[in-house]
DNA sequence: TAGAAACTATGATATTTGTCATGTTTTGAT
DNA sequence: ATCAAAACATGACAAATATCATAGTTTCTA
């Protein structure tokens, strides 16, 4: 089984930080999973026993509401760690982790991490700055939520996924989300997104082939209100 | 100058997990302000150079829109702790703290808290749960924001307020906030703040007098749709 | 305690967004 | 390669919410 020591996901997380010996540790007791599209890691709910850290693929965070439908809060790529909320503050998770790709993950047990927390004080440092980091995000897409526009929210929603996933060589998103998908990440109904896509291609603002997108102006794009 | 180790406040937020040595040196260099309605205790965008702890009073945070509207993201009340999301991350703070009502607040500085920080792994851990704690709130309330009715938000926001600020004798909220208040906190426009007040009126759910609101039928504003 | 300023209230109307219905296209499994 | 299922697309309409206008009340201050 691969090490972490040698592993490039963990120089994009907090395990950076840890020794040669600790990392030794963790790779002797993490097992790595694997994921098919649309398979859930972990529901609502649920306990968990230990944190994963993506190795490849693409994973979403979901919140089921009354009416059914779901919300997505956070797309998570290469080196990020699902489950470390609820593991430090000993909680059922709020949100359910969905594949949206086929992925790789490392699972790491709880107690590694809550060992390491208490022992490594750079490691618990960067920790905190990550849900700090984390915190920030939630705080900024709370106001984007409550204060702008569909249409605005969905031009952000391509941007970031070009600027977090990136783009092949002619340009289209790397990522590719279904027009549900990015109404689950907007906030909005599926016919809309759909509907504000269509006059985004009117527009000129993207182009698409089947399921793929690739931005063509993404100054137009910022600029929407 | 009253000191920590007395304070009650203290009890409230992770301070509570400092030896008494710590907390001596906390009380050595903190200081005490005081904030008049409306006060600005720090803008979007500062540095700190400390946090703030409430001894009495109300504070909220805010966001500027572009639009000239604010919206409010938190309420802090007695014990809550101001900027530390800031200071840890040793970012400019995205959010400005205003006074609700007359409020007194400690400061201690930047270096007392990332100190204790590095040297107490109680503190440590504690100030990581109250993050992951606050990041939790905050992912639920951007999905009521996205999946949740303004009239829901608002009879949820009518109820965090007596849950969290108590009511007084006769039962009238003891946190008095203006309609505008509410709007902000609700992400809705004032005018719509109001009309939903005024049917919730209508409907006894509460009863007003001036700016003063009672709940009048708690079960009813929960099953609000 | 008068007067101004801020806040509350409500109607009319416009805009945004959601819902339902229906048809077309794309995708994926056999 | 074919067919079924999923995803995409679009129209018509309904509902929620914002905006603008205008007036009445409360609160604060000189």
């Amino acid at each position: 089984m691969s090490k972490c020591e040698q592993c490039i996901s963990r120089q994009l997380n907090s395990m950076k930080t840890l020794t040669t010996e600790e990392l030794r540790q963790v790779s002797a007791c993490k097992s790595t999973r694997f994921y098919k599209k649309g398979d859930v890691i972990f529901d609502e709910g649920e306990s968990l026993n230990g944190i994963f850290c993506v190795r490849s693929g693409v994973a979403k965070l979901t919140k089921l509401s009354a009416n059914g439908k779901d919300h997505t809060v956070k797309l998570l790529g290469k080196g990020e760690l699902l489950g470390q909320r609820s593991v430090i503050s000993d909680e059922r998770t709020n949100l359910s982790a969905v594949a949206i790709n086929d992925i790789e993950l490392c699972y790491v047990p709880k107690d590694q991490l809550l060992t390491h927390i208490q022992g490594n004080n750079a490691f618990s440092l960067d920790i905190l700055r990550n849900l700090a980091t984390d915190l920030r995000g939630a705080e900024d897409d709370l106001i984007n939520m409550a204060q702008k526009s569909v249409k605005q929210r969905l031009a952000e929603a391509l941007i970031y996924v070009q600027n977090t996933f990136g783009h092949d060589s002619e340009g289209y998103l790397s990522l590719v989300l279904s027009r549900e998908e990015y109404a689950s990440i907007v906030g909005t109904a599926t016919e809309s997104a759909i509907r504000i896509l269509s006059q985004f291609k009117k527009d000129g603002l993207i182009s698409t082939t089947g399921k793929q997108i690739k931005i063509e102006d993404l100054e137009g794009l910022k600029r929407i209100e």
